[in-house]
DNA sequence: GTCAATACTTTGTCTATACATAGTTACGTA
DNA sequence: TACGTAACTATGTATAGACAAAGTATTGAC
């Protein structure tokens, strides 16, 4: 094929804090996103876009591994770096139901069940947590519909305002607590619905629901938060992706 | 804190194929699991490690950002490096229901129910499909157990034995004709299984399924599968693990 | 003793360059 | 025409060194 590689411009500002090799890449993923390089194109070579742009070269390459990482390009020795399909974007953000809700323009909406503290025994999954934790009960909505209820506990470190939860999520709260999320294991699963559960969400019983337990480990790999949710099935299923 | 960086022994072979970089990525993460360094350990600072081992520093920086990339250190400007917590090491491969059931020790059964071909129109799911697929249902089962009910759709030009898919898994068979896997993206939910899934897989009615639709995309983003599946809910959790 | 300025440590960013190696294309010989 | 070899292209690996910036520890003035 006689593909001949796509430029693309790139404006670099040497005096922003922000490194060069990541205003590359996000220039990048700009002309990817706007059309500019479609999927398939070829990029220009490591060394022509080192000169063009003024670049060592290994600066373009940690720009480019960058987008690499995240799936958007793909490099093969000796033929060069191609822009993948558009649907193989991942989104490897850690979001709260709260957020993803918001994000996609309905209206998420919280009852506060109850807020209380609990001992460590009374929390079956990940061991090594604090003896004392902060449990949550919040019966979560989406544009008046209920969607499920989240259980969540915390080390007692963090002070959590009830009147705040029903207004955000509850990981913005942590966030604004100086806390970092880094690596979140999950285990998704189903079961028939409790009566209770059932009533709470309005569901006729017999009803399957979907049930996610994920901890969240910060940067140094410190316990952050848990949580046992139970969702409808019937509203919601849990979307995840992988780029090995 | 007083705590003295760790230092661990490394052997590098210049003559090996093996990039250095990757070498020393590799007696790292050996030392952490022989528990050379344990966790909250600090390595040695860079400048030091690159001069004991006679090797450059952005070699050396490669080989750590290897390992902080899968969650094991953390990396501090004007502090250093550390290990993290164990329990956030991370398991990031696109594995087959076979080899997991295999790997834990578990006796994987496969029944081929049907092999057939069918056209894209009847696959709800990803768009952009070949127009021709090759469909497969199997009823997977563990140690006797009856697991979860399996459909795949494949571009035609794969080729499928019947037999071969009673002994292993359809990822082995994929990556035997030269099928790589980049990325996947799963949908997880749930729902009440049909009166004929109930019976298929020696379920009560009413019960609870998690069902996952999952669709496989190789390096360069071309469609490589798809599938829906069923599992009892009262035998199967999808884990799920996310860095940031 | 307290607190701010300073020095030090350690990772972060960037440059410049050299050679290795995989994949593709072109060529020349049988 | 067929096929192996050579040339070429582009990424992969590795070196050496310089300066920047964040975090910690020390010092010194009040």
């Amino acid at each position: 094929m006689e593909d001949t590689p796509v430029a693309f411009d790139v404006a670099l500002d040497r005096t922003s804090p922000v490194p060069l090799y990541h205003q590359l890449a996000l220039a990048i993923e700009h002309a990817i996103e706007t059309g500019v390089l479609k999927p398939g194109d070829r990029l220009e070579n490591e060394v022509a876009l080192t000169a063009r742009l003024g670049l060592a070269r290994p600066t373009a390459r940690q720009a480019i591994q960058e987008l690499v990482n995240r799936g958007m390009l793909v490099r093969k020795r000796g033929v060069g770096t191609q822009v993948v399909q558009p649907h193989v974007r991942r989104e490897a953000r850690l979001t709260s139901l709260f957020d993803d809700l918001a994000a996609e323009g309905r209206v998420p909406g919280t009852e506060l069940l109850s807020l209380d503290g609990c001992s460590a025994d009374e929390v079956p999954e990940p061991p090594g947590l604090p003896p004392r934790l902060t449990r949550i009960r919040r019966l979560r909505s989406a544009d008046g519909v209920r969607l499920a209820i989240l259980t969540n506990y915390l080390p007692e470190h963090y002070t959590v305002d009830g009147a705040a939860l029903e207004r955000t999520g509850l990981y913005s709260l942590l966030r604004a607590q100086g806390a970092s999320f880094r690596i979140a294991h999950q285990s998704i699963g189903a079961r028939l619905m409790t009566a209770e559960e059932a009533t709470l969400l309005g569901e006729e019983h017999p009803a399957a629901c979907v049930t996610v337990r994920r901890s969240v480990y910060d940067d140094t790999g410190a316990f952050v938060e848990t949580g046992t949710h139970v969702y409808r099935a019937s509203q919601y299923t849990v979307r995840t992706s992988l780029v090995v």
